[in-house]
DNA sequence: GCGTATCTGGAACTTTTTTCTAGAAAACCG
DNA sequence: CGGTTTTCTAGAAAAAAGTTCCAGATACGC
């Protein structure tokens, strides 16, 4: 009668799925945990038991969205060598990423600085900080040979991701104005400008 | 015995202070009617005779606090002539606001993409555009005198307030490693070095 | 098989938001 | 002024959302 219920780790998974799935089409105030639980076919208690709160369960969701963004981000940088293309791939990669998962990366900039995840800050930073070492690695490495303009980490990190999370976040909401093709020809070139060393 | 209430259009005015300094104090999670409500010694059906909802109230505190982050960048710019300074003085404006009105900056980026609005995403995003046409109107003026590089105006607008908004976020964050000084030292030239246009 | 740990279901409870209505204060007007 | 109307306030009650709890089911090691 019932369909079969995934049990175990696969019902975390299939929450998760699920939620993405919810928050795409009912969008930010028809993501509950009703809504959440009915569309799976999973019953509260297990979600409660997988992820200890509903804010539990976006952090989960919010962490998985950013550890593929951040994947597909440092695998287009380890196939360059210079600074410039390095810098262009890591700019092209997150603005593909936020066009070919159009729902994680909504998730992502809705819920970054949005109250679900307060109770877990700390585990999704260091989660983030993990993540992105590859690509923080990659920049310091570039600093050190001279090949970008002698500024602070975090600077570097304000002037890259910056326009490609505001680029990111115009071509989500929709703006008529906002050409994200346009974007992903203009951008690297405009970011890496601010980045480059003097006499470039 | 009850303090002296304020009255009628004094109301709205008096809750819109509290519902800021509730919100700095008692941080997302606190900020519910109740903590509003009873910190300004107000009744809930005042709170709803003036702002129709708990969200309508935070898109009106979301609007004045955004009115008064773009009179700052308006006042800035228009003290300048070329594009150069132009530029630079709306992004220390806008770093100058984070740190002078810290509590009004760190709602504005918390409430920015984060549910609060979507009832009255429409209403906020048009005063947006009436408080930002100063700001756009002087960046047209800088592209059709061929100041700055020629771009997609939205693509201008994405390459400023992107880091600027990123640098505000970090610093609100209370990132260990970022210094507010520092970026309103080196981010204005660059910003500026992304725009500039070709040989100068 | 047996015992233990893990997982699931759903009713009950708590918290937060919203609605509703009676009535007080102000504004308006002849 | 005196009456009428509108605006505003108060707080109880309803609705909605999140959380707790625990009885029972399933999987797993021995």
């Amino acid at each position: 009668m019932t369909p079969k219920q995934p049990r175990g780790e696969a019902t975390a998974e299939h929450l998760l799925t699920t939620a993405l799935k919810v928050y795409a089409s009912a969008g930010q105030q028809g993501f509950t945990v009703n809504a959440v639980t009915a569309a799976g076919g999973v019953s509260l208690g297990s979600l409660y038991h997988h992820f200890g709160s509903f804010d539990g369960l976006a952090a989960a969701l919010y962490t998985r969205c950013m550890d593929r963004l951040f994947d597909a981000m440092a695998d287009a940088v380890r196939r360059t060598r210079t600074a410039r293309t390095g810098v262009q791939a890591m700019v092209r990669a997150y603005l593909r990423f936020t066009e070919e998962h159009r729902d994680a990366a909504l998730f992502l900039h809705a819920s970054a600085y949005s109250g679900y995840l307060a109770a877990h800050a700390a585990q999704v930073h260091s989660a983030k900080l993990d993540k992105l070492a590859p690509l923080t690695g990659r920049l310091r490495e570039y600093a050190e040979r001279g090949e970008i303009a002698p500024l602070p980490a975090s600077l570097v990190e304000t002037l890259i991701m910056g326009p490609v999370a505001e680029a990111a976040r115009r071509h989500l909401s929709g703006a008529h104005d906002f050409d994200l093709d346009r974007a992903m020809r203009l951008l690297p070139e405009r970011i890496w400008r601010s980045l480059a060393p003097d006499g470039t």
